[in-house]
DNA sequence: CGTTCAATTCGATAGATGTCAAACTATAAA
DNA sequence: TTTATAGTTTGACATCTATCGAATTGAACG
């Protein structure tokens, strides 16, 4: 009846909870940031993990964890460049977000509250 | 540079907070999937939390916790119907987390991490 | 090699979260 | 007014979270 998979709504819900932190909100919203400027040429590579340690207000321990928390939820991935890491936007999850709230897909049927388990 | 303001970023963190937990997430869809069956005139009224609690494996208090919190974030009203009370959807910040992700006003500028307090 | 800079891991801690049972309030109905 | 139903509040508890400082690993460079 209704389209969505509880294995869906738990992605989902581990999402937002890595997205519910302000600084890991921005911490992700800055790689989608230098994602774009990067397919327009302005800039190559992606976001190094030590500019957000420099420009948010938390250790570099905080960053870490936080980084690590975005990644497990398959938001970003990380990739070590020599000295430095680099954080690259996971495509599909950021399309899943963008399309989670379209609605088309996800509203047509019966409750949702009898998808159980 | 950035048109994402502290204040967004901290509203949006906490509805994500909001729908982070599964249960919540479902109540939420829930309230959204009855709202469009209202729309397509099947359904008078709004989402009952009745029906939550005996659908949702959690007990009541739980349920009327999680309610609260979806309240807090912004995300639903509820109004009480006689004996019953009614979940509503807050349209606007259903068109907030909509557009969100739409990426067209978020990511035009330098970067965000600039944004501070 | 030893130093330096980037980032992670560890251990600790204050505070938040999800859940429940028990007690309570509010409304409707008999 | 008593009873039944809907929902909230309170108090408790185990678990999780965000953060830090200190110690550690990894890579580059003199």
């Amino acid at each position: 009846m209704c389209d969505i998979t509880v294995a869906k709504l738990k992605r989902m819900a581990k999402a937002f909870k890595a997205l519910s932190n302000p600084n890991r909100l921005q911490i992700y919203l800055e790689i989608i940031d230098q994602r774009s400027k990067r397919m327009e040429g302005q800039l190559e590579g992606g976001c190094g993990i030590a500019e957000c340690i420099s420009k948010l207000n938390i250790g570099a321990p905080t960053v870490s964890h936080h980084v690590k928390e975005l990644v497990n939820a398959d938001l970003i991935s990380v990739e070590r460049n020599g000295k430095f890491m680099t954080c690259y936007l996971n495509e599909p999850m950021y399309n899943e977000l963008k399309e989670f709230f379209d609605g088309k897909s996800l509203f047509s049927g019966a409750g949702l509250l009898s998808a159980k388990s």
